[in-house]
RNA sequence: GCGGGCGUCGCCAAGUGGUUAAGGCAGCGGCUUGUGGCGCCGCUAUUCGGGGGUUCGAAUCCCCUCGCUCGCCCCA
């Protein structure tokens, strides 16, 4: 094959699709602007450190899955595997944060170098929200709130609100020491995957989708009882918070993000229509987080959607489509140029107008026209430009082919032929 | 990084060792250089992802390679 192709894992959205996508950023656009939400935008490209300080060495994505590269002043840049990161950044190089609480929502692709499978490529799109300075339990299920409320008004159904709580840094240590102890007397019984988590990320474990590992780990100690009082409260309220809303969820003891940042609540939105990739949406709170990255210690609290997910979600959904309000049927050398002028006033009174530029016999251009889906025929021959005027015919109506019903037009009455072409 | 499935026209596909690689959709042209949605006719793969090999002969068998796809790992 000597045709150049798309990198692997990069996906090209063609015009079919787009405007599924569209319809999809703008609703989205609507339920921030109504929460309150400003959009931030940051680079795609940031120091490496940058995310290996933030999203944490042992994990997949920084230590296999980044696109890492060195620039021609020899800094090591890498892709954006993920937002969260790069918001915290900017918020603080631009000293967002002594202006109050912030609430930013940005949009845009990640790049992930890993295998290409439903669900997952390597250039990917998230939409997301983060907060910054917002403590209460009560935020929590605000933001997460603003995920489920915008995925219903999708209209999608069988979506699963899966929560959990990750406790504070501190009793994540404690139930880390816990665990690892609890499952190195049992070393022997481990698959092979866990006993290599076990070194490098052993809350994972809880995870394994090894049915030997998860019966093992019926008995395990739980993370649950080592939060202290204090974590416990919360995860407690976020709960109560949930069911005033009447948001349902439930609780998943083994969901543990993957990435360091995370704790206290932590919560993904499944589909069981989506794959092995079931998560459309992931986020959770992140406290430490600014503070790791040298700004002061304020809190933060987000989430992601995987955008190509939740567009195979939408798969059926109709979007409308979008055709021409009019077709632009043109032969012969004057009432070709005409027609471009035509063509060009149109638009400007926020017409779509879809010119015919092949010069091909009448017959063909009103098949076109049909094709595009306009309602209106504007047509433009020798006769029309002696006359001065264009020729409109309704399409997909009648049967007719005759020109009787045919409205005549001077095109210098520019208001008559837009009142007719919008009615 | 590791496993499974697959690769014939823009799309869907028949063909599984023998001279010219079905068919459908879409596209283009004609019947119809002044009028459309129907119909009819014609055109559109010197070639079967790419390379090498076996054979008198390969899209069909073998090897390598590339790509797609599903799953594992992990994540959105």
């Amino acid at each position: 094959m000597n045709q150049i192709q798309r990198l692997r894992g990069m996906v090209d959205v063609l015009p079919e699709q787009t405007e599924r996508w569209q319809a999809v950023e703008k609703l989205a656009r609507e339920h921030f602007y109504r929460a309150g939400f400003k959009e931030i935008r940051t680079p795609l490209i940031e120091v490496t450190e940058l995310f290996s300080r933030s999203i944490g060495e042992a994990t997949d994505v920084v230590g296999k899955e980044m696109y890492t590269f060195s620039d021609r002043g020899d800094r090591s840049c890498t892709l954006r595997p993920e937002g969260t990161a790069s918001v915290v950044r900017a918020v603080l190089e631009h000293g967002l944060l002594n202006q109050g609480s912030q609430r930013l929502w940005y949009a845009g692709p990640m790049f992930r170098y890993e295998r290409p499978q439903a669900g997952r490529q390597r250039q990917f799109h998230q939409m997301g929200v983060e907060c910054f300075g917002l403590d209460s339990p009560r935020s929590d299920v605000e933001v997460i709130a603003i995920a489920w409320d915008f995925l219903q008004a999708l209209g999608l159904d069988s979506l699963v609100l899966e929560l959990n709580s990750l406790g504070s840094t501190e009793d994540r240590k404690n139930y880390r020491a816990l665990l690892v102890e609890w499952l190195e007397s049992r070393y022997e019984h481990l698959d092979p995957d866990s006993k290599q988590r076990l070194k490098t990320n052993p809350l994972r474990i809880l995870d394994s989708k090894n049915s030997h590992t998860q019966s093992l780990l019926q008995d395990a100690p739980t993370l649950q009882k080592s939060l202290c009082d204090e974590s416990s409260d919360r995860f407690k309220a976020v709960q109560n918070f949930l069911e005033a809303l009447q948001i349902p969820y439930k609780i998943n003891p083994k969901l543990v993000r993957g990435l360091d940042y995370y704790s206290h609540t932590a919560f993904e939105i499944t589909s069981e229509h989506l794959g092995a990739q079931a998560t459309v949406c992931g986020g959770g709170r992140y406290d430490g987080l600014v503070e790791q990255l040298g700004g002061p210690s304020v809190s933060g609290i987000g989430w992601a959607i995987g955008m190509e997910r939740l567009i195979m979600l939408l798969e059926g959904f109709k979007t409308g489509g979008s055709s021409p309000d009019a077709y632009l049927v043109n032969k012969g050398d004057k009432a070709e140029a005409k027609a471009l002028e035509l063509a060009r006033k149109l638009r400007s009174a926020s017409l779509s107008i879809e010119l015919d530029g092949s010069g091909s016999s009448f017959g063909k251009q009103f098949k076109r026209a049909n094709r595009s889906g306009a309602t209106w025929a504007v047509v433009l021959g020798d006769d029309e430009v002696n006359s001065g005027q264009v020729r409109l015919k309704k399409l997909y109506c009648s049967n007719n082919s005759s020109s009787e019903n045919d409205l005549l037009v001077d095109y210098s009455d520019l208001d008559r032929l837009l009142a007719l072409l919008r009615s």
